[in-house]
DNA sequence: GTATTTGTTGTTGC
DNA sequence: TGCAACAACAAATA
């Protein structure tokens, strides 16, 4: 599920139901795959009667902090999900971690289990700082872009947007919403782009990034009901998985093939090799 | 039973 | 060395 804006929406969802609060009781499975790398057991001991002090977002990932100077850091994989439950809340079969509070359980839900949480005695992991430079920041030129293709010339270029070191929290639908608006086709090699295309490609990763986070995950103290809840019908977003679907610019039928080893969708009218 | 999945990492080979 | 391709991880769904 969860690229950029939906680690947003996320972490938004968790931060709004117990920012301040205390959790009162940990309940996880210790051999859950999620929590490999970390100590299951440290994690209950260092959480439970903590306050959930703060949160943030960068790329796909997200951090929990903790009074005591501890954080949890949290990745959702391919399947992973955050939601805010009634204090009753009784733990389903993939519900992997709840941290209880006054009045909602907090529950990581992970079928596949690519998700993974961090734990970590500090406010800031080491990791954390490592996450490459944010797509919305300065850092994010078209020059770095530019560097960056030519690095990975050989590769498709939609691949190269799936690279965490360079388009962080850019994931399939994304990659293929970016393409799709910047008239780029998914299978040309990242070095063959055109100088227009690159900066074509630089701004469509900042507006999608943009328009992704303002949609999903809100504005302010505003979160969307649901993930795709106000996704307009006029975005690749809504097309790309339906059977028969079609552009919404030129009306034309979509085309899907495996490009960088995922399912990619596009629209053979605007995108030509 | 087969194929598919909004992600990442380790291995292999060029 | 650096880069590109691919299998593996795991479980639900069609």
């Amino acid at each position: 599920m969860p690229e950029l804006a939906e680690a947003e929406f996320f972490r938004k969802r968790w931060h709004q139901a117990a920012a301040g609060q205390r959790i009162l009781a940990v309940r996880l499975h210790p051999a859950a795959k999620i929590f490999r790398g970390s100590n299951p057991a440290a994690i209950r001991r260092a959480l439970a009667g903590a306050k959930f002090t703060g949160s943030e977002a960068r790329a796909k990932q997200m951090l929990f902090r903790f009074s005591g100077g501890v954080s949890l850091g949290v990745h959702l994989g391919m399947s992973g999900e955050l939601r805010v439950e009634p204090g009753n809340y009784v733990a389903q079969k993939h519900d992997h971690l709840v941290l209880d509070t006054r009045k909602h359980a907090l529950v990581f839900i992970d079928p596949r289990m690519f998700g993974r949480v961090q734990f970590h005695r500090g406010v800031t992991p080491p990791w954390w700082t490592k996450i490459a430079p944010a797509i919305l920041s300065d850092a994010f030129t078209v020059e770095a872009v530019a560097t960056f293709l030519r690095r990975r010339a050989r590769a498709p270029i939609k691949a190269v947007l799936l690279m965490q070191e360079r388009f962080p929290g850019v994931g399939n639908w994304m990659a293929d919403e970016i393409l799709w608006r910047a008239a780029i086709h998914p299978k040309r090699r990242a070095g063959s782009l055109r100088p227009a295309e690159v900066r074509a490609l630089w701004r469509e990763c900042r507006r999608v990034c943009r328009l992704a986070l303002d949609t999903i995950a809100g504005r302010g103290k505003y979160l969307p009901p649901d993930l795709n809840a106000h996704i307009p019908k006029n975005w690749l977003f809504r097309h790309r998985w339906e059977a028969g679907g079609r552009c919404p610019r030129t009306g034309a039928p979509l085309a899907r093939a495996t490009v960088g080893g995922r399912t990619t969708c596009w629209s053979p009218a605007r995108q030509k090799l």
